[in-house]
DNA sequence: TACAACATACCAACTGGTCGGTATGTTGTA
DNA sequence: TACAACATACCGACCAGTTGGTATGTTGTA
């Protein structure tokens, strides 16, 4: 996708420093509110540096949400849970591991693609694309384990690992939003904590669940 | 909160055109990429009535906020699926609804609230509590309900209405940023659909729930 | 009930500043 | 010496917000 080869440090260097300044920078102010001059203050480059890399400031978006998912792809993919045996395990290993890591202020957690997804999906096709394609791709990957749970366990009708998959993200950036409102990582932690019992309730592994009886 | 009064069509027009406008322009674009003279435009009037009526572009922000939770607390409480008897049906009945006024183009069935939460959380503190005031506002009057249905049918630990009512929220919002990468409402059928499933399973009411039995 | 005093609701024109983007250098390296 | 990788200086458009004004109420008082 990036044949863009450069030495960390010497040339090119502009390119992904602009890059990191615009997923740190639109995270916590929005795309629009973020200006191309903010952003060359911030990787320490000039106007000039930005517009030899990029056409504009929409396909400086656009790569940018491909550098967040080339690097959010490594993160998950270098994690611990992965080594579970049982694909189930693997999932709620997942869950587990967005707890740990949902943690300082609220712009250092939350999804550059969801974020510029929700304000440019109308105003840019080059945006709105790649940053659907990172939540659909980072979907797909937990497809495959909760396909495998589901061959395994079994599961209600209608329910297959794609559209599990798609659900968490869902329940995820929904969760980033109410985080912003609330200033803190907690309704992060609740909706996985609803996550994590709805998908034990699927998959009849809900003996853990302390039941509470109806009142009399 | 609101102590102005005025007739329709006549004086004091200029202030619910502009917040019918924001609703409208901010939910397809955005609040920063909404210019003032836009939402004049749109609102028919001119810039120095914007201004008398509100201190800067961020004050409107946070007023389109309350118009919305007004708005759409008035479409919930007449809708019909409050008359049922059973607090659960009730709950059910609410996404029954949701999922009805899931049609037509993206920016007219989602969430200014969660809109613009998203994006101005760091920028302005009037929109922000604005809107999650309006989003944690219609979930408690959902959790009203799924109390009442923790009462009677019981829940596992830990579980309570206003937990499951800010997690209804959580999902519709998120689905609503995967509606905008799709283009359609798909994103949000299926996340209700999950959602019942959820509640139904919680519930011991999965009797309805067709299952799909392990591979062998 | 008449009228002065004041308030509200709006308007057209304008301002200083910021925006994305461009035109034209300079410089290091292969 | 050719070219990629930058830097500098600048442009026109647009931005939120201000100004000085008018038209139409409303209200207190004689």
């Amino acid at each position: 996708m990036n044949t863009i080869r450069t030495l960390p440090g010497k040339a090119g260097d502009a390119r992904s420093k602009l890059l990191d300044a615009a997923v740190t920078l639109v995270r916590k102010q929005g795309f629009s509110a973020t200006s191309v001059d903010q952003l060359c203050t911030m990787a320490g480059v000039t106007k000039g540096a930005f517009f030899h890399h990029f056409t504009s400031k929409d396909a400086l978006g656009a790569a940018a949400a491909d550098h967040w998912t080339a690097t959010s792809s490594v993160l998950f993919m270098e994690a611990d849970y992965n080594r579970h045996e049982d694909p189930l395990d693997r999932y709620l290993g997942y869950l587990d591991f967005r707890e740990e890591i949902a943690t300082g202020e609220v712009a250092e957690f939350t999804c550059y693609a969801g974020t510029s997804l929700q304000e440019c999906y109308s105003s840019s096709d080059a945006i709105r694309d790649a940053a659907y394609r990172s939540i659909t791709g980072h979907s797909a990957r937990l497809a495959e384990d909760l396909d495998q749970a589901i061959a395994q366990y079994g599961a209600p009708q209608g329910v297959t690992g794609m559209s599990l998959g798609l659900y968490t993200q869902t329940a995820l950036q929904g969760a980033f939003i109410l985080a912003k409102g609330q200033g803190d990582a907690a309704p992060v932690h609740d909706a996985i904590a609803h996550l994590r019992r709805y998908i034990l309730l699927l998959f009849n592994r809900d003996e853990k669940l302390a039941k509470k009886e109806p009142d009399q």
